[in-house]
DNA sequence: TCCGTAAGTGAGTGTTCACTCACTCATATA
DNA sequence: TATATGAGTGAGTGAACACTCACTTACGGA
């Protein structure tokens, strides 16, 4: 079943349709390079874990780098749509009814389960992207530009209409980014060390101190 | 002369004299494994940067893991050891006498370069713990606590003199981690988005957003 | 000067790997 | 039923790799 949900995705996108087996093959290579890394995983394991021959790979892929560039395909279904569109529902609709406080709130905690939903393939697509060029370019022009103008203009709204202060909105938006991304870095990483609560209440804190900053005001002069 | 500094620093803490050449192979493999991975390098290839033969690798170490392993040594003294002591020093004693944005500002901008000066080694060390647990638990053990300890000690200090929120000690903690690391992350993945000014600016920013936070006092009820 | 020791060398080796290709077989069509 | 097609197979192959080892060289002490 799980398997289907990237071909569903595509179908429902007027895109070729994945042949089955190719599908099983991507899910597989995303399994066995998050644990094992690009250069660290053997075409045998792939195959073994797709349960395909060694050969059936190399008839929908041309080379192994290719089944790598091959996962930018479904990072952009499986993750990069979903981010956008159901940001853009979410944030513009509810933002003028409910508190700053609450819609952050629920935009980090789904943007959290996103990420942690497609954790192997993002962690081995950004992984893989520091060594290999080719891959860095699609992100760049696919993946930040559109997550960067949803967060920019979220910012800008808030800054019109007085609830935020005049930073540079790319600031405010990287300070978001930051903060979301090292919670989630550091408590997966070291949970030994970062993880005090659950994600709700992390993510409370955390919209918390990016709203008030830490310093206590009543100390001011 | 470059790789001279590690053995000073080595000679200097009553290590034992790490051999000429081992140093050399040491240096050849950050930079190599940082450019390719771990996997994706050849001990040919680092054989060739430090200029030995590719048997004197193995004289030196029994296997190439074993290289990555000994890159610990050189991130402990290099990294560690001036994170902490310089930390210790700078903050303790100056805390009482300057403002805290000053403080902070230092810190970060101090932080900053000790990490972007070893940036090769760090990227190489944290990239490849990912795959390999045995580099891991050093680094939970011997670095972690460490910083924390720091940190937290200052946190602590100011939420006692009122300077700061009753958050949880360990949240500001992290979010200090996060600003920074999300800062050096995006800015040299992805300069086109997210270098908007020189580091200093940048750092003061990331300090009054730290310590004020992005909400706009004068709408609150 | 001669010897002993140890550092350094690099051609050689066995293994592992990505990739190929001649083949099988299930299914579609007539 | 007979034939054609192409998806799928997996033993085989050549190249690349980590690692070895017999050798050379440099040097300190007798």
């Amino acid at each position: 079943m799980k398997e289907k949900d990237l071909n569903e995705l595509i179908e429902g996108s007027n895109e070729e349709q994945i042949a089955e087996k190719k599908l099983k093959i991507l899910e597989a290579a995303i399994k066995v390079f998050s644990e094992k890394g690009f250069e660290g995983s053997r075409t045998s394991e792939i195959a073994k874990e797709a349960e395909v021959a060694e050969g059936t790979i190399f008839k929908y892929f041309k080379t192994k780098k290719d089944l790598l560039s091959g996962l930018l395909i479904p990072l952009s279904i499986k993750f990069l749509r979903p981010l956008i569109m159901k940001s853009a529902e979410d944030i513009l609709k509810k933002d003028k009814e409910n508190a700053t406080e609450e819609i952050l709130k629920e935009l980090f905690l789904d943007r959290l389960s996103l990420i942690k939903k497609n954790m192997p393939l993002i962690k081995t697509v950004l992984v893989e992207a520091i060594y290999h060029d080719e891959l860095l370019e699609p992100i760049k022009e696919q993946v930040v530009p559109q997550v960067l103008q949803l967060l920019d203009s979220y910012v800008d709204s808030h800054k019109q209409n007085g609830d935020f202060n005049d930073y540079n909105t790319r600031l405010i938006s990287r300070t978001m980014m930051s903060l979301l991304m090292g919670y989630i870095v550091l408590s997966s990483v070291f949970p030994e060390f970062f993880s005090l609560n659950e994600d709700e209440k992390e993510i409370e804190s955390i919209v918390d101190i990016f709203l008030n900053g830490v310093k206590n005001k009543g100390e001011q002069i």
